[in-house]
DNA sequence: TTGTATGCGTTATCAA
DNA sequence: TTGATAACGCATACAA
């Protein structure tokens, strides 16, 4: 699909130079510091240009010598089209880009498979800074971009040496979940976790999975879930904690099947997320259980779907988490140590919890 | 926020290949064929480059050889946090990254404001082709993309010569709601248009800025209603029409107070899209006016908030837009000429349109 | 206002 | 299996 007629080589600011018989840096200066021509001579070489269909200066040529690619890099560990399914992630993308737009710099949307190894599409990115989007501990992505000469920052995780970082208190957040169902009589909880490591895995989660964790914000969300229970005399090690690997509504309703499996006296269900939550009460309403009264559920991210939906969640700023990783990657740290960027979350209580049956 | 130590200057290629006594071409292979090394120099290399901090081959100077960026290119002609805020862009982002993901290429958003002449961000862009998204006609930057010695594909507009296309039938498709409005007995009827050309204007519409519309979706949207009114007897030029520059609920909620302004007495308002058929809606409100008794309301693209609020609309397949350009763009087109996907719309009853009060 | 010389960091080609 | 050489296309310091 060659639009561009082929007949002689594609012309470059040399050739075109040679064609006016002039310098190349006189071409150079036509397009990039047009003051320092006379006005006559530029158009000359303006018209020339299109006359020999010189695209002006080769962007990739001038990178190299100018060592700004004009764009920053978004790396997921996720397909790429994941990113525009998840509205918290959407959200997210909003607030960084409308630092981009600020800044005039465009957005490259880096394509790494969570479980592949290969990271020669983060080796091989043009960008003149990173942003990380909740990758795993363990996920040599990460590495691949810390190897590289350029400002980083990350997002929710993981923790880096001498990286700027946005992140909310995942665990203390959690924890109102847990201490909102306590308050209201929930003994027997189960819990439906986003995953937990890098590999493709469903299923139930012991307690020692649940500790060596690579993400670590679900680690922390477990563990704010934990601290609560634990606070209100239920011993964690009975809360069955079942893990899915995708987070779709799908991936929620089977945990919840699988949950309600392992103990279908629960009075309780908590996902890790909103979506996960949107899951569940789907499988509750397949089985023609109500919510709340049969079961209450709650969700974590407040994403739009969840407050009109009227979920108990717990809200976070996710266009903030973005525009501040934007800023934080954008605008130079001058001084010696990382920075660290903590957001708060927001307890909202819905429709979908109330107090036990009976 | 220089994170690397820039003690010695950094690490090269053949900063390396001297340091270790070998040539370029030696460590180069190392990186890009690895079955061209002995096993065990190859790991010397990699030892080295570890301890000296060569973070591997520079992508932009890797790219200006081979002529390849490992990325498409996506322009808007809006600012790039826009793109997510709109649920039919996003939808269309889902598809083109589901083809980028299959192709393992990166995704580069490149800004550019729709009134901005500005011409750079594109100019400059290290990729391999171009999608460009819903562009006004007369928009410098696709002139940039043109000359620029890569593929590109079209989706929506404008018409250009040699490029490829993906699009619907805007025209046929808005006929169906004019035919659904004037069959229920409509005649007296508001129309809020997205905006017809590049510069910011909000305001009633006269025929012939209508058809100097420089976005030939909108022209062709209005266009197809005008066939279904004057095809039940309903003049034209009777019925009002303003444009709003912004897609967004407030610009609809503006755009139905004037059209409200300009004539009292309609009895529906045709939004040509879901958002700002939701502003519409949401003005209507705020006079007690109800939907569909007092006003109908219809929109256009089919979003899913749309489909869940019952809004009667066109839907149109915005993931599979998005997948086809990608397509288009990946896969090289070896025929001469330039390819057309036109794809199906479906006109979708809800319950925003009923007979007019009488 | 224009030109000269040099380097940006890599890979392709071909020879050894 | 390894190496020498020549691009790739441009921008910048400096000289004229």
């Amino acid at each position: 699909m060659e639009r561009i007629s082929r007949r002689r080589p594609p012309a470059t600011l040399a050739s075109l130079a040679a064609e006016l018989g002039i310098s190349r840096t006189t071409v150079s200066n036509a397009y990039n510091r047009p003051d320092q021509l006379s006005p006559q001579l530029r158009t000359r070489v303006m018209d020339a240009a299109r006359a020999l269909g010189y695209p002006g200066p080769d962007p990739v040529a001038r990178s190299l010598r100018t060592r700004k690619a004009g764009a920053v890099g978004l790396l997921l560990a996720e397909k790429l089209s994941y990113a525009f399914r998840d509205p918290a992630l959407v959200s997210f993308l909003e607030g960084l880009t409308s630092e981009c737009d600020r800044a005039k710099t465009g957005l490259l949307l880096i394509p790494a498979n969570p479980d592949a190894e290969d990271v020669g599409a983060v080796a091989g990115a043009a960008v003149d800074g990173f942003v990380a989007y909740a990758m795993p501990d363990d996920d040599p992505h990460l590495e691949a971009v810390l190897v590289r000469p350029v400002p980083a920052v990350i997002c929710d995780q993981p923790l880096a040496d001498g990286v700027d970082l946005v992140s909310v208190d995942d665990r203390a957040a959690m924890r109102e979940i847990a201490d909102h169902l306590t308050a209201l009589g929930h003994r027997r909880i189960g819990v439906v976790s986003m995953r937990l490591g890098r590999k493709h895995r469903d299923g139930p989660v012991d307690i020692a999975r649940q500790q060596r964790a690579h993400y670590h914000v679900q680690r922390n969300r477990l563990a704010g879930l934990q601290d609560g229970f634990e606070a209100a005399g239920v011993a964690w090690d009975r809360i069955p904690v079942v893990e899915r690997f995708e987070n779709s509504i799908e991936a929620g309703a089977s945990g919840a099947a699988e949950i309600l499996a392992l103990d279908p006296g629960i009075t309780a269900v908590v996902a890790t997320s909103d979506i996960l939550a949107f899951g569940v009460m789907e499988e509750l309403a397949r089985r023609h259980q109500r919510v709340p009264e049969d079961v209450a559920v709650t969700g974590f991210d407040g994403i739009k779907e969840a407050l009109t939906r009227g979920l108990t969640t717990v809200s976070q700023p996710f266009t903030e988490k973005g525009r501040r990783a934007g800023q934080l990657l954008l605008e130079p740290n001058h001084r010696a140590e990382p920075r660290r960027v903590s957001l708060e979350t927001e307890f909202l209580t819905g429709s979908t919890t109330a107090k036990p049956r009976t």
